[in-house]
DNA sequence: CCTTTTGGTTTAATATAATAAACCAAGTTT
DNA sequence: AAACTTGGTTTATTATATTAAACCAAAAGG
């Protein structure tokens, strides 16, 4: 059993993530039946969570988000100041390259997308602003992780292996730390086909005044692209995380 | 007491609008403190809530949302499918007129604010995606609240008067009501001063191919650009909601 | 350097939540 | 038309959460 732990969130938290999964689609009996609550707990839990704003229960009984997570969703990303900066700066840089770019920051061991400016190639990973990622296995993750020493980085991963999203993924944590030992120095990181087979990517960090690594940006592309525009890529990622770590330098948070 | 309640939900509830509006600014013993929960009490909550994703522990010991609500934001705004024809049709309407548009939907008797098209206008009302806001000292909500019938309405605002947000604010159900008849006839909502002094808007409802209303889109103005420019400003935010209405009778709910 | 204060963590006793069972209304089946 | 099923709602009993008190480490004050 958990310790120090208030089960009720937890039923609140499968409940919200089933329903943003299929909003308008199912009611008390069927949220019951999926998540193994009994269902006049489920009708407590319910119940409250309308009243705070959290779901809303449509014409036909069945349960969609509430506007609490409009608020708190923004209220999110909002925490991230640098975000505007990556609006401004991000069109020009994808025009140039015509691929699409990404914004994460290290959440743990992942990492979290948290913006995308898209190109108009017509093929592209569905990595939203919200959803997570293994940071081990990305480029984003690389550039992020370079901030942690060694030691730092067996306590993040204490497992034997890594895990492997691809064939491609590193799993070995040596092979990982010489790696962001090698992106440190050169710095930018690449993933070829680690995260997703058939897309390569590559990152640049986001420092801030201290010199602390805050957020990463990177392209992400095909393997064609990747061979005609490798370095194109490189330089304008590098630049336009250089031009993002200008305005954090800039900003007093 | 209240009936069929989870009181864990609510004091999570309390926490997150506290972290929400100061993010990195309140320890355990802080929120503790601001609302009313015994520490050990508040242990448990955060460590579930960090545990869940709901919140992250900062370095010092602060508290800030975490990516939970990335995801569940990302996911509420999803559920509006016709946000992304907003934003490909208002641009045009922004550029056109001038000012900035809002697009919003009617929760219970608010509105809630999805999305904004800024226009470059110096000033600006602070209305963000995820806030909401009485709908019957709108423009927005007049156009969405024109779906009820006289006795809805009743249900729906039992208090003999309704809540006064400027000195223009109507406070009695029946001049509502009275708008409410005028907006439906003439296509269009308008509140002079209502919501925010010195604000004028003009706003029209988005209809779905049921002909049932779903949204509404609204200019906001001031007074000089109100008067300069009312007849063009009304002619656009209609033929919006026109175009977003055949998008939405395109769409397969 | 010693004492006090503060914030976080742990635990046993007390208070309260969760749920099995019953009830109810509406829809479906026979 | 009667019987049965389903989904939602209510309640008393049982299980579990909450919290007062204690503990601990670190920081602040004298």
């Amino acid at each position: 059993m958990k310790r120090y732990w208030v089960p009720a969130l937890e039923r609140a938290d499968q409940i919200l993530t089933l329903i943003a999964y299929e909003p308008a689609r199912n009611r008390l009996i069927d949220l019951s039946k999926q998540l193994g609550i009994n269902k006049s707990s489920m009708f407590t839990l319910l119940n409250t969570m309308e009243s705070l704003g959290w779901i809303v229960k449509e014409k036909d009984d069945t349960y969609s988000l509430g506007s609490s997570f409009g608020a708190l969703g923004a209220a999110y990303f909002r925490q991230f100041n640098l975000l505007k900066f990556f609006h401004v700066e991000a069109p020009a840089s994808t025009h140039r390259v015509g691929e699409t770019i990404q914004f994460a920051v290290l959440e743990g061991r992942d990492i979290i997308y948290l913006a995308k400016e898209e190109s108009p190639a017509p093929i592209r990973v569905a990595a939203d602003p919200g959803m997570r990622f293994p940071a081990h296995a990305t480029s984003l993750g690389k550039a992020l992780l370079t901030q942690y020493s060694y030691e730092q980085l067996k306590q993040l991963f204490p497992e034997p292996l890594l895990e492997a999203k691809t064939p491609h993924t590193i799993t070995q944590l040596d092979q990982l730390w010489l790696q962001l030992q090698q992106t440190y120095e050169q710095g930018y990181a690449i993933d070829e086909q680690e995260a997703v087979s058939g897309f390569f990517c590559i990152a640049a960090p986001i420092l801030n005044h201290r010199n602390e690594i805050i957020a990463a940006v990177s392209f992400t592309m095909m393997e064609a692209a990747w061979l005609d525009k490798f370095e194109l890529a490189k330089e304008e990622i590098v630049s336009l995380a250089r031009r993002l770590s200008q305005r954090a330098g800039a900003m007093i948070l």
